[in-house]
DNA sequence: TAAAAAACTTGAACTACTTCAAGAAATGCA
DNA sequence: TGCATTTCTTGAAGTAGTTCAAGTTTTTTA
């Protein structure tokens, strides 16, 4: 049931047999229902979540009470608000589940002591998080260069199951324009 | 003289004797004049840079020939595109710097093999790229919910210096906006 | 220190989006 | 199954920004 974890982890480092016993004997799978949140504005995060099924999102309310969606995460992606994780300082973000979802979810002290255990995981975390860091310097680009229209097809083209899978109205403010708009570019009104 | 990037690993992680002779070997100083490029659209990025003194960017080339700056990196901060570094890609960005400026540049197989051998700088890279991606994300948040004025304030009240210090159609972009409207920003003329 | 190059300013015209309001369609739940 | 809720659509009016073009100021270089 941590297969999926496991398996994504094997892509980047080899874990010996020893660290796998050790690592298995920390994780707990959790489910979180649709709408539930697992963190919300001003709290400090101390968890980091690994999905195996399901979909979560980090969003905020803006300052007219609208909420927008700045991340997803679906199957084998990590999710935290990493800034209040290692600052301790209170989040700016909700962590809310999508779908039903299922995750591992990790405590920060659980998580630091087996890193230092394990030098292969501390790897395996250094890769993911600057491969994800990349994708994130390529969104910055997408955001600057195309137009909303541009946007939209650019990601229906390379996600489109996940398109169908949320409201509208999340992939529309995580691409940066209104659900409005993205139903007129739909219709092709634009 | 690579004191800056000594205390800056200091900061999160504890290095012995041994292994800061190691790395210590395996760096170099390298001058980059001012404008001058380490990297250009197209090509593959092996190395990633330490600023010492000075200031980079990463920027790109819009569809209209302009020039978009996404990312700066002044004293202290790590500088490459990790995705295509991650994933031996041709680079979407330039890396440029903006000032005379003196970096540490490391190649990406000779860092590789030393973060396998030290695991604590392993977990100091693990670290810093986290809070790193902590703040990209507090970035889109702004980049989300503020006006360009707004955005413009925010980035003023709080690098005061660096906005003397570039040009200012750099930080315009930087912050998603045209020079003539952060010309009138400043003007108060909005 | 003059000339060239780079950076900044200004106003006028334009446009890619937002906002609002209301209704229609789809989905979830008792 | 039917009622309530959530999500999506549509059009009209408004606006936060861009673009263009030209002039001015500042910085760099020979």
């Amino acid at each position: 049931m941590y297969k999926p974890l496991f398996d994504h982890i094997g892509k980047f480092v080899n874990l010996e047999a020893s660290d796998i016993d050790k690592l298995k004997s920390c994780l707990e799978l959790s489910k979180i229902k649709k709408k539930e949140h697992v963190l919300i504005e001003g709290q400090v995060c101390n968890t980091i979540y690994f999905v195996i099924k399901g979909c979560m999102r980090q969003y905020i309310i803006n300052s007219k009470g609208a909420e927008q969606t700045l991340q997803f995460g679906i199957e084998n992606w990590w999710i935290t608000d990493y800034l209040s994780y290692h600052n301790h300082v209170p989040s700016s973000f909700y962590l809310q589940a999508v779908e039903n979802t299922e995750v591992i979810a990790i405590d920060k002290t659980v998580l630091e002591a087996l890193l230092t255990e394990i030098p292969s995981l501390e790897r395996y975390f250094r890769i993911v998080s600057q491969k994800t860091f990349g994708a994130m310097q390529m969104r910055i680009k997408f955001l600057f260069t195309m137009s909303a229209e541009e946007r939209y097809h650019h990601f229906n083209d390379h996600f489109p199951e996940f398109v169908q899978r949320v409201p509208q109205y999340m992939i529309a403010s995580y691409l940066d324009f209104s659900a409005e708009f993205m139903s007129k570019i739909r219709a092709g009104k634009i």
